[in-house]
DNA sequence: CGGGCGTTTGAAGGATGTCAATGATAGTGG
DNA sequence: CCACTATCATTGACATCCTTCAAACGCCCG
């Protein structure tokens, strides 16, 4: 557990900043060692493909650090982004040709590859990994379908504070308390406006009145266009309109921390009426 | 493969007419042993309810017949259908408490199901049916990525084209190559215009509007609110404004079609301008 | 026959997309 | 170090798709 009491040296993977989180970390040392050997780190910078959307992709792996946006795109160009891939997330369809989602580089990144024949051998040699993978594609198609709901249900100003709200989770989870020392909870959006428009199905345009909108009645302060400091927790709650949004892990996370919850924050005196329309 | 040359009686399952496509058929004859022996027929009423979305279902299943919709609830009551299932399709969420994902039937519906906790014991103990089932739930989580995309970019005329030529599809695919034997196709939709509208995000008062409007345009013929005769395929794929469509298997049904395609019925002389605008 | 449900149709309004122009920012090369 | 440029974000005006509300219609079934 603790560094200062182990005695043989570390492995490149155990090294791994997100080796605890990923599937790799609960492998027994055999099945390790064999993804010591098989895998291997490569660096994307932001705006590189590194699945195009048609192509067989030749490998899979784990994100190490930055940030992946698995995205589809229509004949005419329309994106949809249908998963942001975080550090310890996977990327990569095994077990098929082709899955039509693309993995582009929405921030520079660096990712943990292995040969995608490789690795669905090591599948089909470990059951106990391969059941570790259903688990993880489980939560992956759960927190799919709960993007499903935001899509199909939710207006654009109630998916913007669901989207932040997930975010605020998130961060939460990794460890980072607060932003900031003072009690401040600073929220650092780690995609650009495009990425939100195309993973939250609408446009640059109409997030940055939203946003702007929320900031006039205190709800955000903009401190940069990818910077927020969350004012008001319990009117963002309001806003997105679900209750069980801190709950969920729509971000395709592990499902280790999914029983976290926020503490009860009171609620606002003064509750806007319908987030359902910008006007309120 | 023909009854006529078995000799040893059918057991129950080998009876079960989605017994082919489903999980259960293709498992080594001990394993079909212990699910003829855990699993039992279940019959619902359309409309009742299969599995809570906040309860902790006891069971999964597969549907033998009718349809079922997997849905979630907003709390104010805004519902969406993330999933169709139809028969061989499975329900129901292995290896977790809750999945926040309601089931019901949308018709009279009969089920085979089996306690919970029996199959996840099974897939312990069977990993190559374990295997199986994380291609079906890949397969599963494309289709979910898919309807993202459906949800997120298309207007609503485009998602009820994409609709209705999943629907065309899947009955291609199941045998029925004509809908009527003098080479008209007719396609019955298996669920209410509520349904419709919960699964495509939209009305039902929008989707009334955008059918007869496809009608007047001779792109279909309303037979009976849920029952129509497909007039100019080649305009429905114009409409839809995805090429793909007709080859990836968005439905979640079974992996074993996936490669069927439409024969590449030629374009409409006059193509319709932008179905993206009602207007046309 | 009547009630209820599902569907259709109409009118009106609003939320959000589109187009266009400006402002801000960061990266680049001289 | 600074202009230059490309990209991103913002803001405004406008158009329109779609929802909402309302009422009528058809149909099944008790």
């Amino acid at each position: 557990m603790n560094a200062f009491v182990q005695m043989k040296p570390l492995t490149t993977c155990e090294r791994c900043s997100v080796h605890q989180r990923a599937l790799c970390g609960a492998a027994d040392p055999q099945l390790q060692a064999e993804f010591e050997r098989l895998s291997h780190i490569r660096t994307f910078r932001a705006g590189e493909t590194v699945v195009g959307e048609t192509e067989e992709a030749g490998f899979v792996g784990n994100v190490v650090s930055g940030v992946l946006r698995a995205q589809k795109t229509m004949a005419d160009g329309r994106q949809q982004i249908v998963g942001l891939l975080m550090p310890s997330d996977m990327f990569g369809r095994v077990f098929a040709r082709t899955s039509q989602v693309g993995i582009e580089a929405a921030t520079d990144a660096t990712l943990c590859c292995i040969d995608r024949h490789a690795y669905e051998a090591l599948l089909a040699r470990h059951p106990e990994l391969e059941h570790r993978m259903l688990l993880a594609v489980l939560d992956e198609l759960d927190a799919a379908r709960d993007w499903m709901l935001l899509l199909g249900c939710q207006s654009v100003p109630e998916r913007i504070a669901s989207f932040l709200l997930i975010l605020c989770r998130r961060m939460r989870n990794r460890g980072c308390r607060h932003g900031s020392a003072d009690g401040r909870f600073i929220l650092g959006v780690p995609i650009s406006r495009r990425d939100m428009a195309a993973y939250l199905g609408t446009t640059v345009e109409t997030i940055s009145r939203i946003v702007h909108e929320m900031a006039r009645r205190r709800i955000l302060r903009i401190i940069h266009p990818q910077t927020f400091e969350v004012l008001d927790h319990a009117r963002l709650v309001d806003m997105a309109g679900r209750e069980e949004l801190d709950l969920s892990e729509t971000l395709a996370g592990p499902p280790a921390d999914r029983l976290y919850r926020l503490p009860g924050a009171s609620r606002a005196a003064q509750p806007e009426t319908g987030w359902r329309k910008l006007a309120g």
